[in-house]
DNA sequence: GTAAAAATAT
DNA sequence: AATATTTTTA
């Protein structure tokens, strides 16, 4: 007997998990759909600026080598299990706010691409802004096009909006209230290239036969929404916990962080109180410098 | 309270 | 992928 205590003293070391085998329980576990359903959302009475929130659930990059399951798996069966066993990675992103910026990233992306090949995917490779989903695109894509029929209907008369540039904050002539549509102000805010409006004009393909995908190599703009928007703080410190900034200055956004198919970049941007977003774009045309035409968001030599 | 924007569903 | 619908935000 004693020999078998022994042995077994001497396994119990051995069968010990090693630190590969160890599942990583850092995040969460409440799964997003669990904590919607149950309005879980972490208590943040004070919204100073940061309090000791901990730090920020690492996104699971990979899982260990080692898949060791132990002996049962999550609560597998919850009836309606939804076959969901993903939670930190299924966690809800902020809702994307469209900057002019990043508007115009996407009208130089479409453009470039030509209206043929501006699907949502291509368009969103092209863009190469991380975090951005191709339903991000896809949306934004649909109400771009409604604008464009809109502004095509309205060319005969005074529909001069899209390519001078009605991009001062109120100088053009958009009168709010009375349905104009030109009001859309972040669509004004991006000229528009002109073969947008007159889809086969003048010429039947546009040029612009290669820009395949060997172009997106990879851009520095990141997407990140909440701006400076108090409502949409609180919001977010309720989906997410927080938003601060790290102390030692590196942010990591939990959400943004997908390793898209380029590499993932991590913006050292400050995020202070109040940068909503972090890129490093073009000129980002502060509003009508009158026309400008060529975009130079592509790898064309140093953008 | 409404309109606009984004997300989501079809 | 496109569009219709719903939800969320300003």
């Amino acid at each position: 007997m004693r020999e078998e205590e022994s042995n077994w003293f001497a396994r119990w070391e051995e069968e010990l998990p090693s630190q590969e085998e160890l599942m990583p329980l850092s995040q969460t576990l409440i799964t997003r759909d669990l904590a919607l359903a149950f309005d879980i959302r972490n208590s943040n009475p004070n919204h100073h600026q940061q309090q000791q929130v901990p730090p920020p659930p690492p996104p699971p990059p990979a899982m260990p080598p080692s898949s060791a399951e132990f002996g049962g798996e999550n609560s597998a069966e919850l009836g309606s299990g939804a076959g969901s066993d993903e939670p930190a990675r299924t966690l809800k992103r902020p809702r994307l706010v469209w900057t002019p910026q990043l508007h115009k990233r996407f009208v130089d992306a479409v453009a470039h691409l030509g209206i043929k090949n501006a699907v949502p995917k291509t368009i969103m490779q092209l863009m190469s802004v991380d975090g951005l989903t191709r339903e991000n695109v896809a949306s934004h894509l649909q109400k771009y096009r409604l604008y464009l029929k809109r502004m095509q209907g309205l060319s005969g008369g005074a529909a001069a909006a899209a390519g001078g540039g009605g991009v001062n904050g109120s100088g053009g002539g958009a009168v709010s209230g009375g349905g104009d549509p030109a009001t859309d102000h972040l669509f004004a805010s991006s000229p528009v290239p002109a073969h947008f409006l007159h889809p086969g004009r003048s010429n039947s393909e546009h040029f612009l036969p290669f820009v395949p995908m060997a172009a997106i190599h990879q851009q520095q703009m990141a997407v990140a929404a909440v701006g400076n928007h108090p409502h949409l703080q609180s919001q977010y410190q309720r989906q997410m916990g927080h938003f601060g900034s790290p102390p030692n200055g590196q942010f990591e956004h939990t959400f943004l962080a997908r390793q898209q198919q380029q590499q993932v970049h991590r913006i050292g941007a400050p995020l202070h109180n109040s940068v909503p977003y972090v890129e490093d774009l073009e000129s980002a045309n502060g509003g009508g410098g009158g026309g400008r035409r060529v975009l130079t968001l592509f790898p064309t030599g140093d953008d």
